[in-house]
DNA sequence: CAGTATCCTATCGGATACTG
DNA sequence: CAGTATCCGATAGGATACTG
């Protein structure tokens, strides 16, 4: 039986990547992106070059760990580039490739929704969680 | 003793918000929209108002439980409403708000980088891999 | 300075079963 | 149809200690 028709065939050719597919590659670049320390080392490093010690210091709060881990995923996926200076002591720089610089006026834009938009999501969850009688934690 | 000086209060009034900040509550907002289900549902969202199954449809392989999930998180945060016909069998359908639709074209735009640059990043995995001997598994 | 390595807990998130 | 409830393994991610 025919695994595919021309049509299918063609609708395939159009679509190319679809993150709607779980199956998709792109699903699984959606979720690392789509993070909350991506978006920020990102939105960082959008305003030119910054040291590790720099990185480390603006993303308040970040572990070493999830500041080196993010970095490498970013260096690998090829949106920054990590340069290292053998001074004593050693010296290393990242900053956005092109095509870093394209996401990061994308996560950017992101970062500065939930801050120009904070006020209205306070005053939509005190409403909710008025009318449903939660605790509303957060 | 006084908790402000005066440039502080006006630094404060300039800042605002900043996701930079640990304890910005911006912080968690970012986390809480920086996320695959959530940029998948608003861009689903985008295209109209759409039933409860036809999200579990598009969004392949969500579970119930982070579909709802998500669901209600956007609707207490206001950016999306949830209207219930009681009919039987009930059908509830969800729909952009104002706010949601602002964030929804954001969201996007991220899916659709993803989509439009996946062969980059692969190419930048393939080239991080070799040059450093990783196994590459992703 | 810029990491690596290890431990450990909280949460994420899928699978499954049940309900109005 | 549109959920809720529960179980449970995977991993996210912080704390701490150590290194070239």
């Amino acid at each position: 039986m025919p695994t595919r028709t021309a049509a299918q065939r063609r609708a395939e050719a159009r679509a190319a990547y679809d993150a709607f597919i779980a199956e998709c590659p792109t699903r699984h670049l959606l979720d690392r992106i789509a993070d909350k320390w991506v978006s920020l080392a990102l939105a960082a490093l959008a305003g030119g070059p910054m040291r590790y010690s720099e990185l480390s210091r603006r993303l308040a709060g970040v572990s070493q760990k999830m500041l080196t881990q993010t970095l490498r995923n970013l260096e690998r996926d090829g949106l920054v580039t990590r340069t290292v200076t053998p001074s004593v002591p050693v010296r290393v720089d990242y900053a956005l490739t092109p095509l870093g610089e394209n996401l990061a006026g994308l996560m950017r834009s992101v970062k500065e929704w939930a801050e120009a938009h904070m006020d209205d999501v306070l005053t939509a969850r005190a409403a909710y969680d008025d009318a449903t009688g939660a605790p509303g934690s957060g």
